[in-house]
DNA sequence: AGCACGCCGACT
DNA sequence: GTCGGCGTGCTC
């Protein structure tokens, strides 16, 4: 009895152990989602949840009321949260993780050091062809319903269609009513329980499968029954001939497949193919065709250094040896891709990755060819014309470690490589590395940086015209620094002269924005059948339209701004929101018929060219002109074909664009640069002309500028005719530390943004009393409004924070985050958006 | 960031 | 009278 009782309940005693052990032994794991909401989201695992789960796994999780979304694994713990209930993972969409530990690392200290969320940073760094959401589909759960009498017309033509398709998605019902109906007629007839809703996940990428063709397997060295096909074509010459042709192509392209598409390019019909497949000659197959493949064929040895470069690059290596970054400072043309490729080269040696950032739009050109052209298809080059399908297989070839070296724009920092060797930054003074537009606001340059410390790599910066901050960290040992002030084969760097329009205006040595002296060099150089580039900073025809008789300027409707004119399409357009309207015919104010433009952009440039030089091939780059994924290439080539005699571009054309035939460059009008309401506009001054004029005698002789001013007197023109990149960083670094600029002080500037300005005004004066204690005056500045106030009825203002060198930047965020945290406990604030831009540019 | 719920203007 | 505008609150 005793036994018994005891064994009984030693067998309850289990049970509940074993119950309160499975209690205890419950897995949660952190799931990263691509929301703008601080941290990740808890999710309990079952056992075989448990068995397949691994960090870095895509998954899809359920998230609110019935949305799914797709996440990342974070992390597996086995702490049960207390405040909320959780839910179960919905799926695991792979086997294998799609994003490494290091990214996810690397993920959240972006977050935290640009104060934003780590959903952010995901949405940002992960394809979204890979970010699967939901659909919503219409299922018939009631097909016996009988009273259809009571159906309206609309819910019983869903129901008849459920009836014939089991499922419907909710686009399709609405295709069946009409757009306005379908919510709800859907709601109806789930309330009569005829239909329940489902949330489906479909994968937006779609590999791309192509038709292959190769000699039958069963000919392949098979010599007899091999001739005996070929005996039977005796009669088919074409067939015959194409099959011949076939071999040899195989031969040629060894291990590389053939495409039936290629094979009717080299003179194959399809006809012809197709009756060679029937009769077993040749086997036609599908493979899946990779969008990423390299074209290049013939490597091609990378050439000697010079002795300046070999010199350039060995002291780099010497710095290397103590020194995480570089910054390799040499003058446009002085060979830096050169000392590239070498660097690349011994970096790849020792099996190492390469990761090789450029400014956006320099990624479509030469220097990407030139390094294909050594390291062939070990080059992984990222775009951000690339479409979603494209980006989807650079990220999973980049994750198997097929590419040695990627090529990219800021983005292809978040591609999934691992065992970095060397990050080179090329043009790392470009402002096109901070993200502005969408979250995180991050500079690549910066995050480059932390990335190869991250993987014990080493980080190139290089320039012709270094940044303030790096030139800055260079020159006080933090960065190694290495100059390269002699251009490849001793050209001299090009003559620069200024042309004072004031001047020429006042001698009518002038005809509209094209002094005679620019008008003379430009007929020169065509008659030495030289080809021509002229700067002008601004798009459109003219940035302002006016009424002659009352002054009116029309405006955009949606941004404090006035519309710029655009001649070509005879629109005024906004070019911050977009906003377009034809060319009115008279003002809308006064009605007179005599609208005056004022400013120059680049279609006006053109037409003034073409007037002057009426048979010369003139062309535009701008944003407009470059409209189209392969507009930017379709421009190279024909400027290369000498297809175009002057090219008028805005700052586009100073990126990765050298032709060995221009030996003269123009800048129309220095001046709008000059006088722009920000700290850095010295530098960015400085730093465009400089390098628009290193556009100039590439090749072999030396270049001319001429850039024209109407203040010529101007400290930075008078050094950037000199070259004078110390003096003018000398200059600059002074006022800087005057007023406390970087890299003199850490920047925060927060944005604020609402419709309605009393609400803006109030939360961002709310929000700086709320500072205030913990800043001095010099350190907390604005509100104050930026100098488009609206911008697709946005009102803005913004307020600048600056933190001393001795303060640290984590705690001043963190301040900045429970503040704002604070203000939006008060409704009337929530509303307004508030953007933390962590070292703006 | 989505998405649902809830309270006020312009229409059949 | 409704439809639908977007203000507000919540999501593991």
């Amino acid at each position: 009895m005793l036994n018994y009782l005891s064994l009984n309940t030693s067998v309850a005693f289990l049970n509940l152990l074993a119950q309160y052990n499975k209690m205890n032994t419950t897995y949660f794991a952190e799931i990263i989602l691509p929301l703008s909401l601080d941290g990740t989201f808890t999710y309990h695992l079952s056992e075989t949840d448990l068995q397949q789960i691994k960090i870095g796994q895509r998954v899809s999780v359920p998230f609110g009321t019935q949305k799914l979304y797709t996440g990342i694994v974070h992390s597996i713990h086995q702490n049960k949260p207390e405040l909320y209930k959780t839910k179960a993972i919905h799926a695991f969409l792979d086997d294998e993780p799609l994003v490494t530990q290091t990214q996810i690392n690397f993920w959240e200290w972006i977050a935290n050091y640009y104060v934003c969320s780590l959903g952010d940073v995901f949405r940002n760094a992960f394809p979204s062809a890979l970010k699967l959401e939901s659909q919503t589909f219409v299922r018939l759960i009631n097909p016996n319903y009988e009273t259809i009498e009571e159906l309206n017309d609309y819910e019983f033509l869903v129901f008849e269609a459920l009836k014939l398709r089991e499922i419907i998605s909710v686009e399709e019902a609405a295709l069946i009513v009409d757009d306005k109906s379908a919510i709800p007629t859907l709601k109806l007839l789930i309330d009569k329980g005829i239909i329940r809703l489902d949330e489906k996940l479909s994968e937006k990428y779609t590999p791309k499968i192509d038709n292959y063709v190769r000699l039958h397997p069963d000919l392949k060295g098979n010599e007899q029954q091999f001739m005996e096909v070929l005996n039977q074509l005796s009669k088919a010459p074409k067939q015959r001939e194409a099959l011949l042709q076939l071999i040899t192509l195989e031969t040629q392209l060894q291990d590389k497949l053939l495409k039936v598409a290629d094979f009717v390019k080299q003179g194959a019909t399809n006809a012809v193919i197709k009756s060679l497949a029937e009769k077993g000659a040749v086997e036609i197959y599908q493979n899946q065709t990779s969008r990423v493949e390299n074209e290049e064929k013939d490597i091609t040895e990378i050439s000697q250094l010079t002795l300046k470069q070999t010199e350039a690059f060995n002291q780099i290596k010497e710095e290397f040896k103590t020194k995480s970054t570089v910054l390799l400072h040499g003058v446009t043309s002085s060979g830096k891709t050169e000392i590239y490729l070498k660097l690349i080269e011994q970096v790849i040696a020792k099996r190492n990755k390469v990761l090789y950032l450029l400014p956006e739009i320099s990624v479509t050109t030469q220097i990407v060819h030139r390094i294909k052209k050594h390291f062939g298809d070990k080059v992984g080059v990222y775009h951000s014309k690339f479409n979603q399908n494209e980006r989807v297989e650079l990220w999973q070839k980049t994750l198997n470690g097929d590419f040695d070296i990627i090529i990219g724009p800021r983005t292809a920092l978040f591609l999934p490589f691992d065992n970095l060797g060397l990050v080179i930054v090329d043009e790392e003074h470009e402002s096109s590395y901070k993200q502005m537009d969408i979250k995180p606001f991050f500079h690549a340059r910066d995050m480059a940086m932390l990335l190869g410390g991250m993987m014990n790599a080493k980080t190139l910066l290089g320039s012709a015209t270094p940044s303030a901050e790096s030139y800055y960290n260079a020159k006080n040992g933090k960065y190694g620094y290495i100059e390269l002030n002699e251009r490849f084969g001793q050209i001299k760097l090009p003559e620069i002269n200024l042309i004072d329009l004031k001047k020429a205006q006042k001698e009518k040595e002038i005809t509209e924005d094209i002094s005679h002296t620019l008008r003379d060099e430009i007929f020169e150089q065509l008659n030495h059948k030289k080809q021509v580039i002229l700067f002008q900073n601004r798009r459109g025809y003219a940035p302002i339209m006016e009424c002659k008789s009352c002054g009116h300027t029309p405006e955009c409707p949606n941004c404090d701004v006035s519309l710029t004119y655009h001649k070509f399409s005879n629109q005024l357009k906004c070019h911050y929101c977009g906003y377009a309207q034809a060319k009115p015919l008279r003002c809308v104010s006064c009605g007179s018929h005599e609208l005056n433009t004022k400013g120059i952009g680049t279609e006006q440039i053109e037409q003034q060219i073409q007037t002057i030089f009426p048979e010369a091939k003139v062309r535009r780059m701008d944003v407009d002109a470059m409209r189209g994924k392969f507009a930017y290439e379709k421009l190279i080539e024909d400027f290369e074909n000498k297809e175009i005699d002057i090219l008028i571009g805005t700052q586009m054309i100073t990126k990765g664009f050298d032709f060995g035939n221009v030996n003269f460059v123009g800048v129309i009008r220095a001046d709008s640069l000059l006088n722009f309401p920000d700290f850095r506009a010295h530098e960015k001054a400085f730093q465009l002309l400089t390098q628009v004029a290193g556009r100039a005698g590439r090749r072999d002789e030396q270049g001319k500028v001429l850039i024209q001013s109407f203040q010529p007197e101007h400290q930075i023109l008078q050094n950037v005719t000199t070259y004078s990149y110390a003096p003018t960083m000398k200059d600059i670094l002074y006022e800087r530390k005057e007023f406390l600029y970087p890299p003199y002080s850490r920047l925060i500037k927060l944005r604020f943004k609402h419709k309605n300005k009393e609400r803006l005004d109030k939360t961002a004066e709310q929000l700086v009393i709320l500072l205030k204690s913990n800043f001095d005056a010099r350190c907390l500045l604005g509100p104050e409004a930026p100098s488009i106030g609206r911008i697709n009825n946005l009102y803005i203002t913004d307020v600048m924070i600056k933190i001393r060198p001795n303060q640290s930047p984590q705690k001043v965020k963190d301040l900045i985050r429970a503040k704002i945290n604070q203000l939006h406990t008060i409704a009337a604030f929530r509303s307004v958006r508030i953007d933390v831009d962590v070292d703006p540019v």
